[in-house]
DNA sequence: ACCGTAAACATGTTTACGGT
DNA sequence: ACCGTAAACATGTTTACGGT
């Protein structure tokens, strides 16, 4: 028989409801944290729940394996109807529709019974089709099937979080199990759901992100039937040009493959041209409400800046941003699931790339992330965006060519150069340098409010960016990148003003030390001063950022209480007493060091008192540094002083 | 007509060898070299030869989609037959075949005519089979169709490498030119090689990795057919167990979706489980030349130090190591379009994440990838690989959990602290002070062979990876690693000794500077070592290393030939005259730091003479430092000295 | 122009598994 | 046990595109 296009439902939801519900429930447990270290295992025990086998001890977690599923929501929220947005919102967006349900428009029954005689002597697997299958409603599946034959030396350690079977053997299962011994991929997919527990709470047509072999494109129209994209006639398809061969009898006899039981979108029925056009209408209710986005009214940039404020180091890997999300906005809560989730979290990272207001700063330690800190130079509230791509012809694109490189090597400059005005231990010694290229860098009278920071970082990264050019052959094409730098306009960039650079190319990179001062310098918190406030208020002399915690723990309450930089931590730092880790960028500042256009003073400054070798003879390149080695060439330098450096001090 | 088995071949190559020839080159071409930034334009040019329509000039590049693409050998190398690797090589490996070959197993022949009238109205584009079709041999194709009939005000701008249409776009112009409007994905990617010019280099079954859309997971067996699965009979398949509905007559005589054509691989006819078992035996040709691999003697371990090592500066990107391995050794030079270097690339990456012996350090600036290093506390030659994953049973690996984790975290402390080496500019002033952890950390006599760098390694790591915990609500998972941390057995986790951490953590992170140090303390370039100095005395007092190259073309270059340190780069500096990016690791070792079990005194060493403020009071915690904010902890202990921090010098 | 969303990548980490 | 290979992820960057 065949399934009429609108009386056709998902099978899942029409045979059995509740147990869709139940797994809706499971995959909505707001109490889930995302993963944070790769590959570690133990992350979504919850789906340990769904799994009825034994040796449940240590499975391998469910890994979302792409990023970029589209965020549909699921067309119930049973679990928390206190959220009126999750009605409201994208539920009936349905324009750009699973593939599943592109499937459906041809419907197809698949028949329970196995009707052809192939020979496949399966005496010890029992697959059931728990749901959907007129054969079976158990929901324990065995899985001891396509093992058992060979030695199973291994078949101790589960290999997935549904068992030892692999992908492959599950999908071999549904394909042997299949009439025709073969399935198009929604199919395999709907066998996947309807025949493994684990997969039984991932079947929506649209949350299926994790598992779903199609990670990485989503827009892949699996094996669309005709009827999609001929419905509407377009003018634009082309006819069946040929393909090699006749077909079979038994092909034209074929009737369309598909089994999945939902109807097209509701998007403009008349005409879908092939070429897939998003339409992202607002839902009416959302649109009633003037709320942007159905959150309220905070872009994605605004929410990781409150949530970079609201740490107490200004600092958040990406998980934790993730985690922030999911605790302080009910959206994003409601939507943690695994599948649902990879669409905002997308969104995160692409907000945290794009964005000059982010900048990412290296995280030491083998697989651990980096840390996302508000950029210091960044204007206080949304920031303009870095040159974003937008759709141009050629010759524009062409135009736009240098400016856009200039552009963005600045706010790649910005971003990258975070550690370079780091502070050091030696610099609490007193021999930091960086806010040499600040004065020297500007060319031109010490004029902060015009330079800012922004000259010190881009000084570094122009300098050290480059390094890579020396492989030996000198084909590494990262170094296309700087071909045509453009510097800022208060820069020569031909003259000498560029070779002073190179002090603060070599400066410390105390990446970690450097947060705070990037919050002194610019990017304090403000969400969260008076909150920590408060609570360095309620709990007087005793109350620690929780950052201090551990600190606390071991060292008792008391010597925290005397410090005034603790607390300062979230505050800028009082004149006169310049936060220990803002050395760099701030506390020199105010101490005026006298600008000077050539960098060697600012180096006396620093190092003068330290060391005993005559910096103030260095000869430097009189061109543009972008395209060489700082190492180098402080190397030389320092030996035209004949090499009497002296370190015994 | 059904095609045999046997007698059936890729369609391509069937009906026009040539043109397989010169796509084949076109993949081949070694002079390509690997992409380096993120998704910019512009690499991969050279297929903008097979882009035939206009507006050429800003082809968004195609990338590498997938990672993981197995390596299979093409066939056939028709552009380089100076290599015998080549023809001893893999050709034959079959065993791990690619779904277009199960798929050939039951054949199909597909029609060049369009049998069926479905109603498409495709007046705008025109689409020819141009090489397998029988209706076209032309190799230019239009794609002005799909778009034609929506205004295109942004036609004038290709999305993609082959044009404007999506891969959707494509699919579904496979699609509907299917004589039963649907194919199997075996058949799509069929279809795109046959049709689209882009792809018809790309077309080698066992090739394809850039734009198939089954990215990450390539075992998926991609409807096979019965017959491969069935043929030996395996006991552990099961039989079909009912999928809902009835199947339709259609179904019951259709034929199996096949239209690949090609023979089943040599793997062990007689059983094939539907469990995949990889069977990799090395071509006969390799055996009797008993080297272990293809390329020759090294293992992807050693390829990668000598790559590294042969760099001026001992460190390369990611690309460069790419490059490096297609620029030095033939096999993989051979194997250097998109879909051939995904495999080898893919273990590049594989071992340097996995290897002690190599270290990641951050690459200031945004979107620049790390630089990979030599562990300068790796003994020279093939290094123990860190903890390897090992497939065990449940209890085993319980046991084992707590030591893994041990040394896993060893291992990230190594890798993670490179930059706790690193030399500031502030350093080139006397104040470095990352020495310190390494008398004071070894919490014993001066022993440098006994401690080495790894003390300063996991010092620093063991303080500094851990600031993380300050998020708000304490949920980071990431905090977990550090529950149980292992120390080093001659290190007191618990006691005062790890107190002094402090100081190397704070240290500075002048990550580029470090790098020589690195290979000052133990990862000298051997290999290169000679080679350098040849140049240098062929050239002499003019040749400097390459990365030189530009410095020497700014200033000229007789600056350069009167520095000894320039040469000095790639060897261990002579005593007496530091190596000047050195200092932490190396310059003040020789000079006889006395050992201190307090760190105090180490940061005397290196501050007082730059400080007027009195760092010997710090009061340092008796805890372990893994748990805490070193921050928090500096900041706190500077506050005790009263704030009389001057740093007017 | 800004933004959310989708997507295609590059880079990096970890686990699995078969061959030797 | 080491290694090559495959694979499944996490993280990060960039482009595209539609809505407003």
């Amino acid at each position: 028989m065949l399934y009429s296009m609108r009386e056709s439902s998902h099978c899942r939801s029409h045979r059995d409801p509740s147990l869709l519900f139940s797994s809706l429930c499971q995959s909505m447990d707001p109490s889930q944290t995302p993963s944070s270290s790769y590959g570690s295992p133990r992350q979504d025990v919850r789906l340990m729940t769904l799994y009825e086998e034994g040796e449940s001890d240590l499975l391998p977690m469910a890994r979302d394996r792409c990023n970029t599923w589209p965020l549909r929501r699921p067309q119930m929220d049973l679990t928390n109807t206190t959220s009126p947005l999750i009605h409201e919102g994208i539920p009936e967006e349905r324009d750009e529709f699973d593939s599943s349900d592109q499937l459906n428009v041809m419907g197809l029954s698949m028949g329970g019974d196995t009707p052809n005689g192939l020979n496949d002597s399966s005496a010890a697997s029992v697959y059931s089709s728990s749901i959907c299958s007129p054969t079976g409603g158990s929901t324990s599946l065995l899985f001891n099937g396509l093992d058992t034959s060979a030695g199973n030396k291994k078949g101790a350690t589960r290999r997935n979080a549904w068992g030892n079977m692999s992908y492959a053997d599950l999908i071999t299962q549904a394909i042997l199990q299949s009439p025709e011994k073969r399935l198009t991929l929604s199919q395999v997919y709907e066998w996947m759901v309807q025949n493994v527990p684990y997969f039984r709470d991932k079947g929506d047509s649209n949350s299926s992100a994790g598992w779903k072999p199609r990670n990485r494109c989503f827009t892949w129209p699996m094996a669309l039937p005709p009827s999609v994209y001929m419905g509407g006639g377009h003018p634009s398809i082309s006819p069946y040009m040929g393909y090699e061969g006749e077909p079979t009898v038994a092909q034209l006899l074929a009737a369309t493959p598909s089994s999945s039981l939902q109807v097209p979108p509701m998007d403009g029925g008349g005409s879908i041209p092939a070429k897939k056009k998003r339409c992202r209408r607002k839902p009416p209710d959302q649109l009633a409400q003037k709320k942007p986005n159905p959150w309220g009214e905070e872009s994605y940039s605004d929410l990781i800046a409150k949530a970079l404020e609201s740490s107490p180091d200004g600092r958040l890997k990406l998980n934790e941003i993730y985690q922030w999300f999911s605790d302080h906005v009910q959206y994003f809560r409601e939507r943690s699931s695994q599948e649902e989730a990879a669409g905002w979290k997308n969104s995160i990272r692409h907000n945290l790339s794009l964005h000059s207001r982010f900048m990412r700063i290296q995280n030491e330690g083998a697989g651990k992330s980096s840390w996302w800190v508000i950029n210091p130079d960044a204007k206080p509230g949304r920031n303009p965006r870095r040159t974003r791509a937008t759709t141009m012809d050629t010759a524009t694109k062409a135009v736009m060519d240098k400016k856009r490189r200039g552009a963005r090597k600045k706010v790649m400059d910005l971003r990258g150069s975070s550690s370079a005005l780091s502070v050091s231990s030696s610099g609490v010694g007193g021999s930091s340098s960086s806010i040499l290229s600040h004065d020297v860098y500007s060319g031109q009278p010490n004029d902060d409010s015009l330079v800012s920071n922004y000259d010190l970082f881009r000084t570094r990264a122009a300098s050290t960016s480059v390094v890579t050019g020396s492989s030996l052959n000198r084909s590494s094409p990262t170094l296309d990148q700087f071909d045509d730098f453009d510097f800022p306009p208060w820069v020569d960039s031909s003259g000498a003003t560029n070779a002073v650079a190179i002090p603060s190319d070599i400066l410390d990179r105390t990446d970690q030390m450097r947060i705070d001062a990037l919050r002194g310098a610019n990017g304090l918190p403000r969400e969260i001063k008076q909150e920590l406030k408060t609570v360095i208020k309620s709990e007087p002399g005793v109350a620690p950022p929780p950052s201090y915690q551990e600190l606390s723990s071991v060292r008792g309450p008391q010597q925290l209480t005397q410090n005034p930089l603790l607390r300062g931590q979230l505050m800028k730092p009082p004149t006169g007493i310049p936060y220990l880790t803002n050395l760099n960028s701030y506390a020199w500042g105010p101490l005026g060091v006298p600008p000077n256009s050539c960098g060697v003073t600012a180096s006396q400054v620093s190092v003068q008192s330290a060391l005993p070798i005559d910096l103030e003879n260095l000869t430097l390149p009189d061109q543009p540094l972008m395209d060489m080695d700082m190492e180098s060439i402080l190397r030389h330098e320092l030996s035209q002083t004949n090499n009497q450096l002296n370190f015994d001090i």
